[in-house]
DNA sequence: TTGCGAAATGACAACGTTGTCATTTCGTTA
DNA sequence: TAACGAAATGACAACGTTGTCATTTCGCAA
């Protein structure tokens, strides 16, 4: 109405515009049942009239708490987007905001140093999403008045992880390959230092091994399809390789092609799994049997694990989140 | 060391164990040039020796800001996370960290809603990322103390704006098309409510109209690769195609393979443009030419200007940032 | 009308910082 | 050594809320 704003209106300005006092304007917010109707409509009009917000600082000052739960980005790639999304609504569901930082890119961020600017900041507790090795993994040890959550595959001595289960889902292809009659499964992996790609390759191995199959010398990638299309030249060559598992889709859709390149068809002279299944999003009628990750559960419940210590900071856990086989048809059965 | 925690170390504290004022201790943290040396270090041990860490409220009550920008994402897709990244990037040389909030699957989320949200958090100013029309667009009205910037292609009457140049590559597109010789560009939208897709289409008319071209009907597509190939195999059968502008690069490849499996060659028969510049992850030896965007200069762009416009809420700009063809072989020179 | 317990409201301190201004201490020069 | 200005430090209020406890007002029964 008036043009004539004050800079911020308090909850004083509140309480002389409507002839009460300023703890009466807080429990109007706070409280509303214990105040008469009259006096809330009152409290509400002036209000209303004069635009007033509650002040974040103070009320977070008085109580102690403020509502925000941080988020580390250690690493922010494709599948981040999905975790971030299940985060942020596991989040709004509890009346959490998300106050997020990131490691720049060159920057060598430590968990140590991600948690001394996270407490710089208002929050009640944090998640880090931390993709790749640091330094100081082993070594640390989290604020004990801010309950810290590692989304990671590698266990923690002192914080609670989550992860999705990389291992398993290697593992699981792997197997599906062998119950298909397959009798060995080559390894496309990804970069060296991503933590998946490492994961995927052990549960790969794990699978073999378990059948007392040797494992053979896995091939390098970096996730991109022309490094998968090399791959798949050199597998295209090798008599006994029937079957082949790419540490993503885009690097297993690059074996493809350079396998019909060759002469080869897949699924009936090669069969291949791959990673995230992405491909039908890019590919039409795509056929790649791929392991897919639930993302955006994840978040979810790193989200929850957070908000669960909030009240016993120092307590622990470990959450696995299982991938999914989504089976199309570049898998051959080989039996019968 | 001792294990017996207060829950808070507070400034006083660490003044007494460092015998000196509470004062001395904000200026050791604030202004050291103004603390004599030998007192700074006193005053750092014991802070260290205590765990002393600055309480983000109070300070923020005292100050007045918060040193944070709020982030609301009406829209989360693969894009956005090369945006946050520019965003997050451009926060922390500027000393700001990042609160966040989601629109919910389903929710109907205005501008309005979103600023009251944000306006009880921790925040200086805030940007929206805005992907789809809002009810509210023309109406809202930010608050007067927080100054907001809006990621959209639309133009607002009192907000900044900031966006890609959607029009302007799809404009550049089809004029690199026309400068090779062809007589009309055919058009594979996205989905109808996105802005985007509505903002490739009218470059594509609003380029082929300035030569004169009656643009041909746009077919429907939904960003993915099936329903570029549905319109690929309807492209095949029209003799006068010779050039196809796709609203993305996997609907771009859903009609390069329609075309082929028509018999058709890319580019020899049908020169062909996607956007966004990612088929090559997916696809070895990719020949698609595509429009992209910088999305991560678009985030710092954004960022920048809720900034600048700190100190300005009322100021109000519109930027725009270009689009860049990255050629590749997709699209034949008919001239000659 | 009076008295009573319950409901509604208010006064005041406290949360942990920083700004203002007064006071103490220091290093120089006379 | 005394006196001085500058540097260093401290006392106290203030930021805008909420918790505690005291006070006022209300509704109802006697």
């Amino acid at each position: 109405m008036a043009t004539m704003d004050k800079k911020n209106v308090s909850m004083n300005d509140v309480a002389i515009a409507a002839g009460v006092s300023l703890k009466t304007v807080s429990r109007v917010i706070n409280e509303p049942d214990r105040v008469r109707g009259s006096t809330r409509d009152k409290v509400h009009s002036a209000m209303e009239a004069l635009g007033f917000r509650a002040n974040f600082a103070a009320r977070s000052l008085k109580l102690g708490r403020y509502g925000c739960i941080g988020v580390v980005m250690f690493h922010l790639s494709g599948g981040a987007v999905d975790m971030i999304d299940g985060i942020a609504d596991a989040a709004e569901e509890r009346g959490f905001a998300l106050t997020m930082i990131k490691k720049r890119a060159g920057e060598k961020m430590t968990l140590a140093e991600a948690a001394r600017r996270m407490s710089q900041l208002p929050v009640d507790g944090m998640i880090f999403n931390l993709r790749q090795m640091v330094d100081d993994f082993d070594t640390f040890e989290a604020p004990k008045d801010l309950k810290t959550v590692i989304i990671t595959p590698m266990e923690h001595p002192t914080c609670s992880t989550v992860s999705d289960d990389q291992e398993g889902g290697a593992r699981m292809a792997c197997e599906y390959f062998l119950d298909h009659g397959h009798k060995n499964v080559y390894f496309v992996s990804g970069k060296k230092e991503s933590l998946s790609s490492q994961c995927r390759m052990k549960g790969w191995r794990a699978a073999l091994e378990a059948r007392g199959i040797e494992p053979p010398e896995p091939l390098q990638g970096d996730w991109n399809a022309d490094s998968g299309y090399a791959a798949g030249l050199v597998l295209a060559d090798k008599p006994d390789c029937t079957a082949v598992l790419a540490a993503n889709d885009c690097m297993a859709n690059g074996v493809m092609m350079a396998l019909r390149d060759k002469g080869l068809s897949v699924p009936d002279d090669v069969s291949v799994i791959g990673f995230d299944d992405e491909l039908y999003k890019t590919i039409p009628n795509s056929i790649l049997t791929s392991v897919k990750f639930r993302h955006r559960e994840l978040g979810v419940r790193a989200l929850n694990e957070v908000v669960a210590g909030l009240e016993a900071p120092s307590s622990r856990s470990r959450t696995l989140v299982s991938g999914v086989l989504v089976e199309r048809s570049s898998v051959k059965d080989l039996r019968a």
